[in-house]
DNA sequence: CCGGTTCATTGATTCATCTCAATTTCCTGA
DNA sequence: TCAGGAAATTGAGATGAATCAATGAACCGG
């Protein structure tokens, strides 16, 4: 189910870039994010099979794909735009759990209801597939089994290296490691690496790095500051020393 | 090839030192804990074709069952004992990602080597099984793939609560959600659940939950104080109040 | 182009946890 | 039973990040 949030506090930021255009997905054949996503380990020949149980909408800004705690009846994939995880204690923090690009996958259950809500940064396009639909092709595609088995390891491998970053790195630390990742995020998909375009805002990196927005700015500007980034927009990096960035993001920081 | 002793079944828990001692590994038909490891998935008939491939080790306490950086060329099961899966920064910080008790399965790697080590806190018993000849008895029998992806999504989703925990929880908050994980998972095995016996230490304990050891132990003593637990022992722990854990863990802490 | 709203930055202060430093307790082997 | 060492606890003080508060910048609708 799909909602629009009314009263959300900390949204999308709808910045620049028209990233969220991206058309025509309607065809899986002519789908230009397939060789990332999922359904790109199924030959061409079968598609079909995914696109008669596939569903694709267009989400604004803000609108939720996953409710956490709703029951776990489908599986998406980000087609464009982009979409943060993210879990929520009952007095409101929020921990972010990832960030997905186009060809990314969410909506794995372990017992029948989500474990986290979905929420779109900015106005996406979003592949669903009900679960029982999914297990009759993955019966007869074991191929797309495996590669769900391959994308669920790896994000596992990336949550353990978050897990990392939330329990030992100081901010500085956590910050490099992000804008890095996220730097070779878009290189994966194709999209610029140095000046990282960043689709969402501080309170977002703050959730998703276990620190305060207030933290977050000031570690923005203390790395500006050593000339490790720049800062052209809010919402654009530079990585002007990459070096500096890996040291840092590895806990072997330079005095300074 | 060594047997099973049926008369200690119910005996594992008793103690940290006992536990290791589980022995008769080497055929998995009287493999006792296979219910609950992921070759459980496959018919008994087949299950020669595991044993096939399978080693069983008995390692020491201490010793490691994966270096990260290694060639990751075999996926291991903990037949007995008790494992800390841990990765390292540089400059020696430390952050354990989890806790492996029988029946838990490690070794997977997303790029070809292993992401993070694997070191016994007691006296253990590791089956290992080379990636390679798995894949082919996966080819046969694809409910054991399945198993694994069941497996692997439920230690995702474990990490992304841990990430919330890290992230955003305060150190009470943080112990006593692992006390109360800690005894949903013995008991899950057949272990008690309430006085839980915890088999690593208290600088292991601060490694997982992004503490330091004092304020583990600092902690403890809160907890204790409040009459939220007791500790008979330094490695025993009584769940007092186990509401007031509950509502500590799931940070909707009551004023005090 | 203006005014209001949201988001980001910066400053001042507080606080939870860390660090450094003693004890104390537990465990083991002689 | 005792001595020695490791692990755990406790105390005192330092500190990184949070909180509280104010200002500045960007964006949007009219």
């Amino acid at each position: 189910m799909i909602t629009t949030n009314p009263d959300r506090k900390r949204t999308a930021a709808e910045n620049g870039s028209g990233r969220a255009k991206m058309l025509g997905m309607k065809d899986c054949r002519r789908c230009e994010i397939r060789h990332l996503a999922f359904c790109g380990a199924l030959d061409a020949q079968y598609l079909d099979e995914i696109q008669a149980i596939m569903q694709t909408r267009q989400i604004p800004a803000g609108a939720h794909v996953i409710n956490e705690g709703d029951a776990a009846v489908s599986v998406f994939n980000v087609a464009a735009g982009s979409v943060k995880l993210y879990k929520l204690l009952s007095d409101g923090r929020c921990q972010i759990t990832g960030f997905l690009l186009p060809g990314d996958f969410c909506g794995i259950a372990t017992d029948g209801t989500y474990a986290y809500s979905a929420e779109a940064l900015e106005p996406s396009e979003i592949c669903s597939m009900p679960r029982s639909k999914l297990d009759a092709v993955f019966a007869r595609h074991p191929e797309l089994e495996r590669r769900l088995l391959a994308i669920v390891s790896h994000e596992l491998s990336v949550a353990q290296d978050q897990m990392l970053l939330l329990g030992r790195k100081t901010a500085a630390e956590r910050l490099a490691a992000f804008l890095l990742r996220q730097s070779a995020r878009n290189e994966r998909i194709g999209w610029p690496a140095n000046p990282v375009q960043l689709p969402m805002s501080r309170a977002d990196i703050a959730d998703f790095l276990g620190l305060t927005i207030e933290t977050v700015s000031r570690t923005f500007t203390k790395l500006r500051d050593e000339g490790a980034i720049r800062l052209p927009t809010k919402t654009m990096i530079e990585l002007a020393d990459r070096e500096r960035l890996e040291a840092l993001a590895e806990g072997g920081a330079v005095e300074r």
